[in-house]
DNA sequence: ATCCTACGATGGACTCAGTCCAAGTCAAGA
DNA sequence: TCTTGACTTGGACTGAGTCCATCGTAGGAT
């Protein structure tokens, strides 16, 4: 991720200690934390690093496109650092669990012209849902 | 929607004013109110009704499927009594207007076994974004 | 028609996620 | 090293939704 930080210090931010911390707990693969989730393991590097402060790093990675939001039903959102590789998600409906998945197909273009009702169409989400392997069993047991 | 009211009794549920109004409030196509919108359309027909009885009727018809709840990103969901014809939404990324569409393909089927982790897949939801008629005229004007 | 009571309604307190703001701090250019 | 505006901080605040003790009433029983 330090590429990311390559990046926005060519955007002309600050580099501070705070979004060094917060860049490097959103490192990896199959990323889907909550804002406080991001807090709390980001205080484990930066002890004093504020809440708000995640919050407002969180939205300036989202407005730059190098991270995705993801909100699911009720709960917190998610922040998805997996930007740049286009991709749907399978959640858990039970412990809300997150995966990446690569549908086949292009939903976008499922959208027949007459379902249009004159918008201009530029993004689709899909959302797949069920149980985990783990709540299956635990459900069923 | 008065259908709606027999199943409600067949399933041993009290007839209540209240139940009957906010059953009155949600009929109609393209209803995809908030549960705030529910309780002051129903407050004009019953004035006394409590916004917690809107919020415990609205959960009771969703977990018996008719209705749905419909999450949009960081704001209240929306109730939406159209549960017996499946649709997708068309949502504008500006003012939030819902319009129900009906997509050519089946989305469920596009996510190979490979890609399903061992979940136990039941539904699907596809929101397409974008910006309604209105919207894109105000923005490129 | 009246009574009974379990189911439902009420409103106010509470939680949780997120935003806002005034004051203090510090990264980085001069 | 100095300066300054961008950034951080913690606490107050908001909005959506839940919880709960208490009260009311739908509808079956008599
Ligand atoms: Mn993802
Ligand atoms: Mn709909
Ligand atoms: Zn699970
Ligand atoms: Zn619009």
């Amino acid at each position: 991720m330090s590429d990311l930080l390559e990046r926005l210090r060519g955007r002309g931010w600050r580099l501070t200690s705070q979004r060094r911390v917060v860049a490097q707990v959103l490192d990896g693969d199959h990323v889907h934390l909550t804002a406080d989730e991001v807090h709390a393991r980001a205080a484990l590097l930066l002890p004093e690093i504020s809440r708000a402060t995640v919050y407002n790093t969180l939205g300036e990675l989202v407005s730059l496109g190098e991270v995705i939001e993801v909100s699911t039903d009720g709960r917190a959102k998610r922040y998805d650092p997996n930007a740049h590789h286009p991709h749907q998600h399978l959640v858990c409906s039970r412990c809300g669990m997150i995966r990446d998945v690569h549908p086949s197909g292009s939903p976008l273009t499922d959208l027949p012209p007459a379902e249009r009702f004159g918008f201009t169409v530029s993004t689709v989400e899909v959302t797949y849902r069920g149980l985990c392997p783990g709540c299956t069993q635990t459900l069923s047991s």
